[in-house]
RNA sequence: GCCCCCAUCGUCUAGUGGCCCAGGACGAAGCCCUCUCAAGGCUUAAACCGGGAUUCGAAUUCCCGUGGGGGCACCA
């Protein structure tokens, strides 16, 4: 398709966890860059120091590197635009609000913010939408200079045309047409001489040569804005896709604190950093969040180099979605087992090893192919497979007695099993599962009556992977000496 | 309140005027397989927000409602 390198960027702002709406946004940015052969960047929009919270951004950086979208420029990789730090490169904005303010499209604005608040409480009382009056619009140059000169602290606000309308173009949702008297002559560098998002982000697009921006439909209502301050520049624009929003699973509105902490509780989370923890893959959280607000019409099961081949702007989708965990865990699940087992093995080798387990790579290797196919989460390989790795297990009693069983007939079914198991020189599952059950034809116990016995003997709980497969991974040793234990427990019973 | 955006199964979506009594996926239900749990296979239920208009013909175009979402900061 494209035939233009295309430059994208992702632009968060240091505030906070790294969420899902970015993680999207940025591959998004990432497919386009690729597809084209072009650059993915991030930039970091730390232009209100009042609420960037530290270490944000190296959790912005992380997230990004564990979900493997790799940014070709940035803060900690540099680039021939930077720097990629918008707090550097205040001498930027400054020199550009200057220009504006030189060929008349600014001012600078000398309203105290009490002042300004009490203009807007009395438009509010008189019913009418909030917006700056205008006192500085037409401020004398001289009177203005004087002013500056004299100390007085002042603000640089972007003069919107009273007359008129704005047309912007989104590439998915068309020509967006405003009527400019909607329109507010709103601040575009503060008085700490940092700029605000409108100035920042389109002299930064601009400057460092940003193709595509693709940002959250939040930013719709200012679009006209920022059309008009790079027309003031007399700049070319980018290609603009306001991408939709997330709504809360339920759909009735976005993502809320309250939703984000009820997603924890039901062991999901919106936000990147907790995604590891609780046994996502970046593959499935990637594919997952591709497909809200991405149509593809079948085959949606893909890796990001698939995602690369078939990604195309106009196949993106401008409505809300609605958040699915459910859907979540059918992607991770199915990534899972695409893994290769020597990819799988060192992923699960981590859960292991944070549960406390010794992790023998050679069982681990051998145990994969029987708990792959059974994993939603990277996490479940504990309650699966925990039990390969302990040196003994701790059934519970109750378990043991097989359904329609007492203790005694358990007890039975137990001690034949380990003369059964005693007699087979090796634990291979062709060579055990046969004796086996010729006992379950002889005894007239059924089978799931006698493999529920052993299952819970010889791996410490009810559910695990197919018996005999683990047997063999485990040893004869190691079974005999569980049998054993189990047959004690019984017959205390 | 004002402005802007959006609208197909419960959810994510395909669909760009006839190929659609609307396709896929998740979820749900049933069956098969089966040593538990999964995976897998097969099957079923499930949608074009409402009303006008254009047209031989509309899920697809236009208008009006309705519903949902976003914004109205010296925040991004």
């Amino acid at each position: 398709m494209s035939i233009k390198p295309a430059r994208t960027r992702i632009a968060p702002s240091p505030t906070g966890h790294m969420h899902l709406g970015t993680a999207r946004v940025a591959l998004y940015d990432y497919l386009l860059a690729k597809k084209t052969g072009g650059q993915f960047i991030l930039r970091i929009e730390d232009t209100d120091l009042k609420r960037t919270v530290p270490g944000a951004e190296q959790e912005i950086m992380d997230g990004l590197r564990w979900l493997g979208l790799q940014y070709d420029e940035g803060p900690d990789v540099g680039g021939p635009h930077g720097p990629y730090r918008q707090t550097e490169r205040r001498d930027i904005y400054q020199h550009h609000a200057k220009i504006l303010v030189d060929k008349g499209h600014a001012y600078p604005c000398f309203c105290t913010p009490d002042h300004l608040e009490k203009v807007r409480q009395e438009q509010m009382k008189r019913k009418e939408n909030p917006h700056y009056d205008g006192t500085c619009r037409n401020l004398a140059p001289d009177e203005a200079a004087k002013r500056i000169a004299n100390g007085k602290a002042c603000t640089i606000r972007f003069k919107m045309p009273h007359e008129g309308a704005t047309v912007a173009h989104d590439h998915l949702r068309g020509d967006i047409t405003t009527e400019n008297k909607q329109l507010n002559d709103y601040v575009i560098l503060k008085t700490d001489g940092l700029p605000t998002y409108h100035l920042a982000a389109i002299v930064d697009d601009h400057e460092m040569e940003i193709t595509h921006v693709m940002r959250g439909s939040e930013w719709l209502s200012t679009f006209p804005l920022h059309v008009n301050i790079i027309r003031a520049f007399g700049w070319e624009e980018p290609t603009w896709v306001h991408l939709s929003v997330f709504l809360k699973p339920s759909g009735k509105g976005k993502m809320s604190k309250r939703e984000a902490a009820q997603a924890m509780k039901d062991g999901y989370s919106i936000f990147i950093k907790d995604m590891q923890d609780l046994g996502f893959t970046p593959e499935g959280v990637l594919n997952w969040s591709a497909l809200m607000g991405w149509g593809v019409a079948e085959d949606d099961v893909m890796t990001v180099g698939q995602m690369v081949e078939r990604f195309t702007i106009a196949s993106l989708t401008p409505s809300p979605a609605a958040i699915n965990f459910q859907k979540l865990d059918h992607f991770n699940a199915t990534h899972i087992r695409l893994l290769t087992t020597a990819d799988l093995a060192a992923r699960l080798k981590h859960y292991f090893t944070c549960e406390g387990l010794n992790v023998n790579d050679d069982v681990l290797l051998k145990m994969i192919p029987l708990i792959r196919e059974r994993l939603t989460t990277l996490d479940d390989c504990i309650s699966f497979g925990a039990f390969f790795f302990k040196d003994e297990v701790a059934p519970v009693a109750e378990d043991l007695i097989a359904k329609g069983l007492d203790a005694k007939q358990s007890a039975e079914v137990a001690r034949k099993a380990y003369q059964i198991l005693e007699a087979q020189p090796d634990l291979s599952h062709e060579r055990c599962e046969p004796p086996f059950r010729e006992y379950v034809e002889s005894s007239g116990f059924n089978a799931g009556q006698v493999f529920g016995i052993l299952r819970v003997a010889v791996t410490g709980q009810k559910v695990s992977p197919p018996l005999f497969e683990s047997m063999e991974i485990m040893g004869r040793d190691v079974c005999l000496r569980r049998l054993q234990h189990a047959i004690g427990m019984l017959e205390k019973m």
